[in-house]
DNA sequence: ATGGCTCATACGATGAGA
């Protein structure tokens, strides 16, 4: 089974890229995010076109989450529980029947965190912290679990082209990196690197000043397993080419080859 | 370079992103 996050930044400006790369490269699942969309403006026809089942978790302008699937899911939630009041689209999780049980997989977009002086940096510890409460929750269920997003978090100085650039930057800052930290310690392999050297190995190129020719880039989307699910991975890759297509996302896609099959 | 570009909203700036 191949399983992707993409960031895909605003799925209206990139349904062509999508549908591109969904046909070449017939992913299972795939998680996106920042689909910037309503459930009821999201091209899902084109998607459908392909074969895909889809699920949504949008909202009105900005952020936005979706899961995307060659078979339907037996079950879908919306939000990341823990908080109420919270009304941005940051996550939604899927369970899949696979040969001999289920695999649960969520699409994350954990918030930027940005200016760190005001209250998006709280909001942000807040939501790791509230995500971290999820995981330890979903762990318990000793199922396959795959995290998968865009997590706005940079793990390792190795994981930017130039570390000080990012030295007080809420996706860098040690408070940040030790709710990742964090995370891992519930018991969560960080697949992407901990199957390749990442070392300098980059999924977010800015559109600004030449970012991507200069491979001035960070490595924030990241896929979280369970042991269950780590067990059984065959390979992780970033592919880094659809990020000099014409119109790219300013994220690339991640992609796990696990084995897995459909029930 | 003091965020240098892009998206969504809505039809001209502005907020958000990282």
């Amino acid at each position: 089974m191949r399983i992707a996050t993409w960031n895909i930044n605003g799925i209206k400006a990139r349904i062509d890229n999508l549908t591109n790369w969904l046909s070449n490269e017939k992913p299972d699942i795939v998680c996106l995010q920042e689909i910037k969309s309503v459930d009821e403006a999201f091209p899902r026809d084109k998607i459908e076109e392909l074969g895909y089942h889809v699920e949504t978790h949008g909202q009105k302008g900005f952020n936005g989450v979706a899961l995307i699937s060659a078979k339907s899911p037996d079950e879908i939630s919306r939000g990341l529980p823990g908080d109420d009041d919270d009304i941005q689209a940051r996550f939604i999780e899927g369970v899949y029947a696979v040969k001999g049980g289920v695999i649960r997989i969520a699409s994350i977009y954990l918030p930027n965190g940005n200016p760190v002086d005001s209250e998006k940096y709280p909001y942000k510890l807040k939501w790791m912290a509230r995500l971290a409460g999820h995981a330890e929750e979903r762990l318990a269920l000793e199922e396959p679990l795959i995290l998968a997003g865009d997590y706005n978090v940079i793990p390792r100085p190795s994981d930017c082209h130039d570390p000080a650039a990012w030295a007080g930057d809420a996706l860098f800052l040690p408070q940040t990196r030790a709710a990742f930290c964090k995370l891992l310690n519930l018991g969560l392999y960080d697949a992407v690197s901990g199957m390749n050297d990442t070392s300098g190995q980059y999924t977010f190129w800015d559109y600004q000043a030449g970012a991507w020719q200069k491979n001035n880039g960070i490595r924030i989307d990241h896929m979280l397993m369970s042991a269950e699910a780590a067990d059984r991975i065959d390979s992780v890759s970033i592919h880094k080419n659809t990020r000099s297509w014409e119109k790219p996302s300013d994220h690339v896609p991640v992609v796990c080859e696990i084995n897995y099959d459909w029930a």
